[in-house]
RNA sequence: GGGCGGGUAGCUCAGUUGGUUAGAGCACUUGCCUUACAAGCAAGGGGUCACAGGUUCGAGUCCUGUUCCGCCCA
């Protein structure tokens, strides 16, 4: 550490004069390049890590959620990386070998929407280019946008491993993808059916059910009569929302224990325009109460139709296509539109007198395309399942015993309640850009062969006619084995040793089951450990009315924007001060704002500390506290006030980021930056800056703001890191950034001896001194007083301690609230008659302080008496409220002693008060 | 239909295991360009904590029901 007296000049090659307001721009690159090139963000899996300080040997690490290849930075992103970037900092400053993974997700279903949309615009499809130009260009532009919204994570300040970065597509990680379906395949765990799935007739796939989001749209439930077989006439009436697809119905259910049909079960009843005859079976998958109580079965268009039809072993007629057309199955139908034919067969059906009516439906569940809005059709095809009950089992088991934590914990229900449920997983994709099926169908023996390296012939009937499955993997798929694919797996290597399992994963909610519990089956199921120990679910978020955000409807809040009005501090800092332990948090811009404010004024407030650190002495001046107990003893009430609850503030801040809460340990530092330093400790410092406690004073200034600024900058990493540059006594920090410094804890300084780090007394004792200082200012206002006016203020003590107290800290009080005079009255000495004043608290000794303020010969006496009558009225009632309290026996004898004892003391402090006040009215009349 | 989250000041939100007089920011009123900050300072007004019961000496907080908003599952 260098020795000698510290001067404005000596440390000019750091110290930059700061600018009146913070103007983000001309600091955030600066120093996202600075960190970068010395390599900060990063994590050696062989090394003990590369910040300066010891480490601990412990290791924390995660794994981004891959966002899309497609996308760019949404507001969602924005608060998920923000609190990425807080915990990974946090961490990394706790020494801790730290490590982000990030990379991107190639969005199967996505980019190719993307660029078949492109291609119309040539006037070409896929199809017209072939599978090969496609994929190149699917390649190319991955290349030039793919990287857009890992740029944009880095100017919201995100300290990930970027030489880590990682695609789905690379080529290790897609054999890692093949090698999971080979081995599954393997266990029988992989099979290949005709089931029912989501299709989109306009992108011509099958999607997962996220990709399916069903829309409730105003509709028709039409009741039809089918004939019964053998009846005079009779016949069931069933109700449907589609009855395009009764032309391919095989039975009509009823449930078993339905009156209205029991005598029908068994029975037949004649398909109009097919003329089949459909047995009515009993299920008690039926509602009773829904429609007619009968519904229509059609197994090949509808998954429940398609479970009936497999417990009763009925037929499949396909009547709908792949492009939504009517199949020859359809007879007179056949070739027309699903929703012609379903204009066709109601008006058909009115003919001949089998419709019985037709009700309004308001929210038909309609299942919709997420890429083109197509309603979706349900199709039996033939894909890849996998059998998720095996690998459901063992997740089950770990999410249970709490080896994957869910935070908050609601979700663990959810999570477990989906694995209970958990049905046979579609993984095929009629798409071309995204990993192949690794499945080679053999044209003699039609088996399949499956491997990761291409086959030459069919491992069953060595048959050189094989051919590739054309279908490639739900993106899901492969994004199921992100945390160990991008730690190297399935080859052997350090990080994979060194980093997994990692220890949490964030993410919105939306995806827990698609992705996280798949995740978590498949670390197990591999690896025999979970991906990771926890997984925190951010809150979503809603526009200011609540509704979710679109970009369509162009309710969306671009992050960028906000980064560019008002600085990427202010944007993560407002985002995790709303990132509070609910469900969805409404956006306003006005939190940003409010960050903006909250950036400004620590930069305000550093000026002030920079512009009076003027031969300061540099023993005194600690970074990194410890190393002098110099200046312990001379430190005044103020300057243990504000030491204390700094300490307080610390441990507030590790304490709620242990817990996830982002918005308390926002608020908290929110609160002592602005509440505690800026309005009260600098505020009192100006005039001790003056006088002999110059040299206290500057350090513990020094001290608070360096430690603020190690607290903050998780939250706020480029407006902390350029003010800690600024500061003085450079040389003497152990490390040359601040994000590489060591996180505070709350009992690390030498300054403050208790254990805790927390001084009660003297944050009793500054209590009382505020509420004097504002209890003037309410009576200066009161008064109308001019803000620069002296004004004379008597106070009336009842203890020695009060006294000695606000005798010794009368400077703060007179500067503080601008006071000519402070003088003491005995308690009974006669007070002149032009006076406002008030009853304060003193919570250090327990009684009451009368503060006085003379309107100097503006008789005011009316006034006065108003305010006392108001006050007494207050008083009174409180303490009538308190005494009632106490005069309940029960209460007296149910509360906890130390209740009781508070409200005696409370009524005995009342009362007292009730007397000076009442004595007070008393003078002035 | 089942599950979950929410309803606190005009707006957006905090509110620990039940325990003084329910807080913040914004907005509002009044006064201030007080040499860190007008993106600021000081003082102030504003709430039957969705509704109805219950438990308790005591409920914004716990229980039951109702209602409204949102999400998930079927």
């Amino acid at each position: 550490m260098d020795s000698g007296v510290l001067s404005m000049t000596d440390s000019q090659e750091t110290n930059r004069t700061l600018s009146k307001a913070y103007d983000p721009k001309a600091v955030e690159g600066r120093w996202y390049e600075f960190w970068q090139e010395r390599s900060y963000f990063g994590a050696d899996a062989n090394a003990q890590g590369e910040s300066t300080h010891p480490q601990t040997g412990d290791v924390y690490c995660i794994t981004i959620p891959p966002p899309n290849v497609t996308g760019s930075l949404h507001i969602g992103h924005a608060l998920q990386h923000s609190v990425h970037d807080l915990l990974i900092r946090w961490h990394r400053m706790q020494g801790r070998l730290t490590l982000c993974v990030p990379g991107t997700d190639h969005a199967s279903i996505a980019v190719h929407t993307v660029l078949e949309k492109q291609l119309a615009k040539e006037g070409l499809s896929r199809h017209d280019l072939g599978r090969d130009k496609f994929l190149e260009r699917a390649w190319a532009w991955k290349e030039h946008y793919g990287g857009l919204i890992l740029q944009q994570m880095q100017l919201l300040g995100c300290s990930y491993d970027w030489r880590r970065e990682r695609f789905t597509m690379d080529d290790r990680y897609s054999v890692a993808v093949q090698r999971v379906f080979v081995e599954w395949y393997r266990k029988g765990w992989i099979y290949r059916s005709y089931r029912i799935v989501n299709w989109c007739p306009s992108c011509q796939t099958s999607l997962s059910d996220l990709e399916a989001p069903i829309v409730d749209q105003p509709g028709s439930l039409w009741h039809i009569r089918y004939p019964l077989v053998g009846g005079n006439g009779e016949g069931v009436d069933v109700a449907t929302t589609r009855p395009e697809t009764m032309l391919g119905d095989t039975a009509v259910a009823v449930h078993p224990e339905d009156e209205r049909y029991r005598a029908l079960i068994g029975r037949k009843v004649i398909l109009p325009f097919m003329e089949r005859e459909l047995p009515i079976v009993a299920d008690d998958f039926v509602d009773p109460s829904f429609g007619t109580g009968a519904v229509k079965v059609t197994p090949a268009h509808d998954a429940n139709d398609y479970e009936i039809g497999r417990r009763h072993n009925l037929p499949q007629v396909v009547v709908i296509d792949k492009n939504a057309r009517m199949t020859e199955a359809t007879n007179q139908y056949a070739g027309m539109d699903r929703y012609e034919c379903r204009e066709a067969v109601v008006r058909d059906l009115m003919e001949r007198g089998l419709l019985v009516k037709t009700e309004d439906y308001p929210d038909a569940k309609v299942p919709r395309c997420a890429r083109c809005d197509t309603v979706l059709e349900p199709l039996s095809l033939e894909q890849w399942f996998v059998d998720m009950k095996p690998l459901s089992a063992k997740a089950i088991e770990v999410i249970e015993s709490q080896g994957v934590r869910y935070i908050p914990e609601r979700y663990t229900h959810i999570a477990l309640e989906w694995l209970r449920n958990i049905r046979d997983w579609n993984i095929s994709r009629q798409l071309w850009w995204g990993q192949r099926i690794p499945a080679w169908r053999c044209a003699d023996c039609e088996q399949w062969t499956v491997q990761i390296e291409p086959p030459s012939r069919c491992d069953q009937c060595n048959s050189e006619s094989i051919e590739q499955d054309p279908d490639v993997f739900d993106t899901w798929f492969s994004s199921g084995i992100w945390p160990q694919a991008v730690l190297g797996w399935p080859d052997p290597s350090p990080e994979l040793g060194k980093f997994f399992p990692t220890s949490l994963l964030i993410t919105a909610r939306d995806i827990l089951h698609l992705w996280v519990a798949r995740m978590i089956m498949s670390s197990l199921e591999f690896l025999d450990q979970v991906p990771f120990h926890d997984v925190y679910v951010h809150p979503t978020i809603l526009t200011w009315e609540g509704k979710r955000m679109s970009k369509s409807l162009g309710t969306g809040v671009d992050p960028l924007e906000l980064i560019e009005a008002y600085g990427a501090d202010a944007t993560r800092f407002g985002l995790l001060y709303m990132c509070s332990i609910t469900q969805d948090v409404r956006f306003t811009e006005e939190r940003v704002e409010m960050a903006r404010n909250f950036c400004n004024k620590l930069w305000n407030a550093s000026r002030f500390v920079l512009m009076n650190l003027e031969g300061a002495d540099p023993l005194r001046v600690q970074c990194d506290p410890g190393g002098s107990e110099s200046g312990v003893d001379d430190l005044s009430l103020a300057d243990r006030w504000i030491l204390s609850r700094l300490n307080r503030t610390i441990r507030k801040t590790n304490e709620a980021l242990s817990n996830y809460n982002f918005d308390i340990a926002a608020r908290g530092i929110y609160d002592f930056i602005w509440g505690d330093f800026c309005d009260w400790y600098i505020e009192m410092s100006k005039a001790r800056l003056q006088g002999e406690q110059r040299p206290t004073t500057q350090a513990v200034l020094y001290h608070v703001l360096e430690t603020a600024l190690r607290l903050a900058h998780p939250f706020m990493p480029f407006i902390t890191e350029e003010i800690w540059q600024s500061l003085p006594n450079g040389k003497a920090r152990a490390t040359d950034s601040l994000m590489v410094a060591r996180y505070p804890q709350a009992n690390e300084s030498t300054w403050t001896r208790s254990e805790s780090g927390i001084d009660e007394s003297a944050e009793a004792e500054m209590t009382t001194v505020m509420e004097v200082i504002r209890s003037i200012r309410n009576l200066r206002a009161e008064l109308k007083l001019p803000p620069k006016q002296p004004v004379p203020v008597m106070v009336v003590v009842a203890s020695p301690h009060s006294e000695q107290l606000l005798a010794r800290e009368q400077a703060h009080i007179t500067n503080l609230a601008r006071v000519g005079a402070l003088s003491f009255l005995a308690p009974d000495a006669p007070k002149p008659l032009n006076l406002l004043s008030a009853v304060v608290p003193d919570v250090s000794s327990g009684t009451d302080v009368g503060v006085f303020v003379s309107t100097e010969g503006l008789i005011d006496a009316e006034r006065e008496r108003e305010r006392l009558e108001k006050e007494i009225a207050q008083t009174r009632s409180r303490v009538d409220q308190t005494r009632q309290r106490l005069q309940n026996s029960s209460f007296v004898e149910r509360a906890p002693a130390n209740v009781v004892q508070k409200e005696q003391n409370k009524v005995a402090e009342l009362d007292e008060r009730l007397r000076k006040l009442e004595d007070r009215l008393e003078s002035v009349r």
